[in-house]
RNA sequence: GACCGGUUAGCUCAGCUGGUAGAGCGCUACAUUGACAUUGUAGAGGUCACAAGUUCAAGUCUUGUACCGGUCACCA
């Protein structure tokens, strides 16, 4: 009797492990289990062709973490994106290619030393130009340091099996070689040029910002109506007009044909009379107020636009903190905020305030990486120049020939639009075109110190650009390099370059980039840049881009709202499976993916299932041959059935991974193992196990122990943990390989 | 303003190249201590946002409308 109660079974089956006598507890293994994994060395690929586990020439599969911040701790997104990518690496390693998969950490310079500074002036009252910047990069180091261990030791919590012999900081010694490398080819090749530009300055932490970094904030202000001469100007900024000696109207609005482009005229102005100047300009909207208007052009990227067309003067009013400069007269010296009411009064007092509309709605520029408010200025800078003709170099992207006259924008296109990259969803092929249309040349140099410095030495109006100095009296530009300008080399710095290393021959072009699509312009966009100029290749072949993670009434997660869940949590109560499938399942690509915990219980529930399966499976075949596959001729015609349904459905779940569709081949894999083996194989064997015909008992109970096994391959990207926990309980003759890790895929 | 999504069961969503609606969770009833800190079986529940069109046939294709969400640009 096979089908006894549990005393009995304990006395009749001796050799089945204890472990099976419990409900499955995630968290007495998984720590252990990925110990195990570490060890083996398997996330290595070159362990794998070591121990002839891999071919030595066998197909290469690679991909990049997009490094996570130094100083962030791991959120749900960080969840699904290792989920994500651990699942194709796992299967890919499964299916025999050579898979590497690389981690790493960004040091997210801006961000990291706005919260260094933050810490620093709460602490200590002190700003940064207190300390120096020795000092400061010196506890922005230990700082990064410190929370480094906690984001790795989280990343490993969740199973990610990525080859940490290959770690990558973006800051560290390789990644500081490759990018000054770059800097220095790219200028001498003059796609990086300093120049007098209009940049979005960022008077808290008094720095540029690049145009991706603002965020636009919904605002409500007083928009004033000033008497400007005969016309009416409109503005919410009356501080920047003192320069306004320039004003601006359509050519074809036929209310000021009576002036002419280039006339003069007198106008009494904030602090007395000026002599201001007509300018016909197309850039101006008839429709909007009166279709006059003054402009500033070191305040503004449109006015200054047109201040460029026609030639104009441009002066300075604010000053990098927000003061009013000399040129406000009695104003000066005043901070902006301030100044502003007093201004108005006083142009009041004069009477040339002709009305103020209080319900005036505009939007207000900031800095999304934790600073203030912008506040265009014309400066010095460094810029990526999109927009010069160059002769391209080797090249192996799709399309474009050695020799052939391009911009890096033609590049960024031509590397999607002729198949060199693919996007998924495709949808996204739009948004990136439509980024690169309005693409304007990227400024990269940043005010702050904590980042790459840039190699460009100054001496007497000099500029050399060269990793050391050029000798006495040179002075290194004291700036850094935008961020995103490091992490645009990630796929090939990560791989050695500009070493010709192995690796960079073996997995670049690596095969997909897996992120968030809200970072497609910031860091995708700027790694096919730099990878199609510097090397002639794609970075990678596919982008995989999802959504972010919402709770279950859709809402963004956030801690205002105090509806984020924290992935350590869920991983503590469920386990790390769960946590993973529960990321997976209804997650279609590039949409944002609802969780709440009851999905991840319930997900709870199926790994053990799966224990459960594997605990019946294992008890009522004792006494039965696994190694020996039974003839076909032995095989019942419902048996011979259930072997071909399975291999049909191995050969969909396998489609699905290799075509992104991670949730479906999820969900197909969950089905199969629940609804069909458990529910219908397992409850359909019950009697066959418990007849006399030996024959039958054998060939089904071979057939049970042959889908157990292959079911657990089949599961184990998706939920690695309890998948080899349970292959570790298997018996040896059962398993081609010890680790279930890199046992081979089953066969489609 | 331009562009991109979405609108299908109470909730979250799936439905590829057009052939009379699916999953998970939830709900109801029944069974069960069995491999299962449960599970199984059965069931209720949908004019697939709206309108027009193409077609023998439309969640599925076309056009338009409404609402929701997002991205980008711009506002003197």
């Amino acid at each position: 009797m096979v089908l006894s109660n549990s005393m009995d079974k304990e006395a009749q089956q001796p050799n089945i492990p204890e472990i099976f006598l419990q409900p499955y507890e995630p968290s007495g293994h998984e720590d252990k289990l990925y110990a195990m994994w570490e060890k083996s060395g398997f996330f290595n690929p070159d362990v794998c062709i070591e121990k002839g586990i891999t071919k030595a020439d066998a197909e290469t599969f690679s991909i990049v973490l997009p490094p996570p911040n130094v100083t962030g701790t791991l959120h749900m997104g960080h969840g699904a994106m290792l989920a994500i990518e651990d699942i194709l690496v796992r299967y890919n390693r499964m299916c025999g290619k050579r898979t590497l998969w690389i981690p790493g950490t960004d040091s997210a310079a801006l961000a990291t030393q706005s919260k260094v500074e933050g810490i620093l002036y709460k602490e200590e009252k002190k700003r940064r130009d207190d300390i120096g910047r020795e000092e400061l990069l010196k506890r922005i180091g230990a700082f990064a340091e410190e929370s480094k261990d906690t984001i790795i030791g989280q990343t490993k919590k969740m199973g990610a099996s990525m080859d940490w012999s290959r770690y990558a900081f973006t800051l560290d010694d390789t990644r500081y070689n490759a990018v000054m490398e770059a800097f220095i080819r790219m200028y001498e090749a003059g796609l990086i040029y300093r120049g007098g530009r209009i940049v979005n300055w960022d008077p808290n932490m008094q720095t540029t910002v690049s145009d991706d970094e603002i965020e636009y904030e919904e605002k409500n202000s007083p928009f004033y109506y000033f008497k400007y001469g005969p016309f009416t100007i409109g503005t919410v900024r009356p501080e920047t007009k003192f320069g306004d000696k320039y004003v601006v109207m359509h050519p074809d609005d036929a209310r000021y044909t009576e002036y002419q482009h280039g006339q003069h005229i007198e106008v009494e102005w904030i602090n007395g009379p000026i002599t201001a100047t007509i300018i016909k300009d197309e850039a101006v909207d008839p429709e909007v107020g009166t279709g006059v208007m003054t402009i500033t052009p070191w305040h503004s990227a449109v006015d200054f636009e047109i201040a460029q067309r026609h030639k104009l003067d441009w002066e300075q009013i604010i000053d990098e903190r927000g003061v009013l400069l000399p040129i406000a007269g009695e104003f000066a010296g005043q901070h902006i905020k301030k100044a502003r009411a007093a201004i108005v009064e006083k142009m009041t007092e004069k009477g040339l305030v002709e009305k103020v509309d209080e319900t005036y709605t505009h939007n207000v520029a900031t800095n999304s990486r934790g600073g203030g408010m912008i506040e265009p200025q014309i400066k010095e800078q460094w810029f990526v120049d999109v927009h010069k003709e160059f002769s391209m170099g080797p090249s192996e992207i799709p399309g474009i020939n050695e020799g052939d006259t391009v911009t890096l924008k033609t590049l960024l296109k031509k590397a999607v639009e002729n198949g060199g990259v693919s996007i998924f969803p495709d949808r996204f092929n739009k948004t990136y075109y439509h980024w690169i249309d309005n693409l304007r040349d990227w400024c990269i140099s940043r005010q702050i110190w904590y980042g790459h410095r840039i190699p460009a030495w100054f001496k007497d109006g000099e500029i050399v650009v060269q990793k050391i100095s050029p000798g006495e009296g040179w002075v290194q530009d004291p700036d850094t390099l935008d961020t995103w300008f490091s992490s645009g080399l990630w796929t090939f710095s990560t791989l050695g370059w500009p070493e010709e290393t192995a690796d960079m021959k073996t997995y670049h072009p690596t095969t997909v980039l897996e992120t968030g699509y809200d970072i497609l312009f910031f860091w995708v966009a700027r790694m096919v840049l730099m990878s199609s100029f510097l090397l002639g290749q794609v970075p990678f072949k596919n982008v995989y881009l999802h959504g972010l993670v919402r709770d279950d009434k859709n809402r963004k997660m956030s801690k205002s709202l105090g509806n984020t869940i924290n992935p350590l949590d869920m991983i503590q109560k469920y386990g790390a499976d769960a946590t993973r499938l529960s990321l997976i399942i209804g997650a279609a690509p590039g949409n944002d993916m609802p969780l709440s915990e009851d999905k991840i219980r319930g997900y709870k529930k199926f790994a053990n299932k799966i224990w459960n399966i594997s605990r019946f499976v294992l008890t009522n075949t004792s006494g039965i041959d696994v190694t020996t596959e039974p003839p076909l001729s032995s095989f019942s015609e419902r048996e011979l059935a259930i072997r071909k349904e399975f291999h049909a459905v191995v050969a969909e779940v396998s489609n699905d991974i290799e075509r992104f569709n991670l949730y479906i081949a999820a969900e197909k894999a969950y089905h199969y193992l629940w609804h069909t083996f458990a529910d219908v194989i397992i409850e359909e064997s019950k009697d066959i196990l418990n007849s006399s015909d030996q024959e039958a008992r054998q060939v089904r109970g071979w057939l049970l122990c042959h889908l157990l096994v292959e079911n657990l391959k089949m599961m184990h990207p998706f939920m690695p943990f309890v998948t080899e926990t349970i292959w570790q309980e298997l018996p040896k003759e059962m398993k081609d390989q010890e680790l279930l890790i890199v046992a081979s895929w089953p066969k489609k």
